[in-house]
DNA sequence: GCCGTTTTCGGCCCGACTGTTTTCAGTCG
């Protein structure tokens, strides 16, 4: 039997064939419930393929029985008997083609059906011949606006789809807003919205609501903003642009009293939206940008601030964090929302690096920036002896460093700093120092730098071993992933977590903006098995251990409490005795 | 396709903008 698919293969073939339904003009439902599908399948900490063949895919949100068969077909076969059909009905590159802005399903098939359009080259062709102009409802300023995406899309790098990581989206929209208030009257107000204001690992276009009284000057300024490359769309309610660093810009203007409005339907996320409206339809209201429109008066009523909205429809504020329709309307109706964990509750990082290995700073240097931070402990782990890029530490000079963090924590007042280790995970589960070197530090993180290819089933066992050890308080970056670039490895994070909370292993929220691993669905999960999360920096340089807000963003994101993130506590409380071994 | 404090069948948000329209379809968010 060849191996499961992964999660990430069983999602594309979702996400291909709810494309191919579009273009075989499935009603729009269908074509979202294969989307909405395929993101639960790429999200899930447990392997789909598994659960489908033990029958029980469809206890994923968005899967249902006649999901359940075409993932274990998928399993089964490697392949979806509907998928086969439709991929011999219409060539690959139709797909290709609505991947263009302006051009979708319909369009797509127009073309194809009327003539022969098969491919972005085909289509170009056909655009610069004028031949689009002859189909019922195209024209010339169609053929112009097909050439101009074609055009784009060959600028781009055909991977990635063009996502900004959020510290650069949050950059440049902070950046924008200052441009936009700027010169604006007194009463304005701007405001980021959307992706970037749930602070999600990614985003697509920036999202801006403004209130003015002037709404004509704010739209020029936009245009007139030295990030702006040009605006593409405007009307009376916003506009659209893109920045020289080719990202979409939009802003929506509203009404002083709407801004609550507007700002929560312009935060989403849409399936947060999509829910919340369809609950509301069942209560005789209607959800807009604009407010709530109530059937038995017929009246619609703006909102002020979020919270109105939200108590309008009966349900408690509802951070932007949460918003990604994954349980929060129905805690929010129950009054069962978490009381989110922020910045402040955290008291220590306790995964840093120095110059020892491949940080840029001394111990005391980042001791020092540390406490500056507010900080009352930090770790300094560099990399262990078999780590392979740049300077690892040898045995040898581990029992250096031990000494020299204890002179630095003398000379450096009001904050304790801890002698440790980022220990390696050999593929074999074992650490690259020994037991008796480990257990003279005052803090053991392990993670894994090597060996990514390895099967589930070793990557697994690899991990649990690490975890099991007796001198291992934590593990770094437990799935190895890089956002936008490469992702987790191959993991039964369900057994992963089981393990950490049997041995009482932290499992770390890496909160290198890069990384931000545990990602906020897996933290979730594993704070539900009981494992205690613990949120660091991994600085290399001191202005790096700010990236701890981003960790905070992605434990919020994860529904996390103080309580459940143990570097919330003093040290006094995280540091204890070498555990004894498990009992064989 | 999924899903159920109205439903196991019949629903399944809401609006802006563009381009081609003589009243609207397609696309996007």
């Amino acid at each position: 039997m060849a191996a499961d698919p992964s999660n990430a293969q069983i999602a594309d073939a979702l996400q291909e064939l709810g494309d191919l339904y579009e273009l075989d003009g499935a009603i729009v439902h269908r074509v979202v419930a294969y989307r909405s599908a395929a993101k639960a399948v790429r999200e899930a900490s447990v392997s789909v393929a598994a659960r489908a063949r033990e029958g029980r895919a469809s206890e994923l949100p968005g899967i249902g029985k006649t999901l359940q068969e075409k993932i274990l077909a998928l399993a089964e076969t490697g392949t979806i008997p509907a998928a086969e059909r439709l991929r011999a009905k219409f060539p690959p590159g139709l797909i290709a083609l609505t991947r263009l802005p302006g051009l979708g399903p319909k369009r797509a098939r127009l073309l194809y059906s009327e003539l022969g359009v098969d491919s972005p080259e085909a289509l170009r062709e056909a655009a610069e011949g004028q031949r689009l102009r002859s189909v019922k409802g195209l024209g010339p300023k169609f053929e112009q606006s097909m050439l101009a995406a074609l055009e784009r899309a060959g600028q781009q790098p055909p991977d990635g789809g063009g996502r900004v990581l959020l510290p650069r989206a949050m950059q440049i929209g902070e950046a924008l807003v200052a441009g936009l208030l700027d010169g604006a009257g007194e009463d304005a107000r701007v405001e980021l919205a959307g992706s970037i204001r749930r602070r999600a690992d990614s985003v697509k276009d920036i999202d801006i609501v403004a209130v003015t009284d002037d709404p004509a000057a704010l739209l020029e300024r936009l245009g007139g903003l030295e990030e702006i490359e040009r605006v593409s769309s405007s009307g009376s309610a916003g506009a659209r642009a893109r920045t020289h660093a080719g990202v979409g810009v939009d802003l929506r203007i509203a009404a002083p009293g709407a801004l609550g409005s507007l700002l929560q339907h312009f935060t989403g996320s849409g399936a947060h939206n999509t829910a919340l409206r369809e609950a509301a339809v069942r209560r005789g209201l209607h959800v807009s940008e604009y407010g709530i429109l109530d059937d038995a008066t017929g009246e619609t009523e703006p909102f002020a601030t979020e919270r109105d909205v939200y108590a309008r429809l009966g349900l408690a504020y509802i951070e932007p964090e949460l918003r990604e329709n994954r349980g929060e309307l129905a805690a929010a109706a129950d009054g069962t929302l978490p009381r989110l964990i922020e910045l402040a509750d955290i008291r220590g990082d306790l995964h840093s690096h120095t110059i020892a290995s491949d940080g840029h700073y001394t111990i005391e240097e980042m001791g020092r920036a540390a406490r500056e931070l507010g900080h009352e402990y930090l770790a300094i782990t560099d990399h262990s002896a078999s780590h392979g890029f740049g300077n690892a530490v040898s045995a040898e000079q581990l029992e250096r460093q031990i000494e020299l963090v204890a002179e630095a924590n003398e000379r450096v007042d009001g904050i304790e700093l801890l002698a440790g280790s980022e220990v390696n995970i050999l593929p074999d589960g074992s650490l690259d120092y020994d037991d008796e070197l480990l257990a003279r530090l005052d803090w053991v993180i392990a993670s894994v730098h090597t060996s990514f290819g390895a099967s589930e089933q070793a990557m697994t066992e690899r991990m649990i071993t690490a975890i099991e050890h007796p001198l291992v308080r934590a593990i770094g970056h437990p799935t190895g992933r890089k956002i936008e670039q490469r992702d987790p490895y191959a993991l039964d994070l369900e057994a992963v977590f089981a393990a950490a909370a049997r041995a009482g292993t932290m499992l770390e929220i890496n909160a290198n903006p890069d990384r931000r691993d545990l990602s906020d669905v897996h933290a979730r999960a594993a704070a539900r098995a009981g494992v205690q999360i613990l949120i660091d920096s991994d600085a290399h340089r001191t202005d790096t251990l700010g990236n701890m807000r981003w960790g905070i963003a992605t434990a919020r994101r994860a529904w996390l409490s103080a309580d459940q993130v143990a570097n919330t506590r003093p040290w006094s409380k995280l540091r204890r005795k070498r555990r004894p071994r498990p009992a064989k």
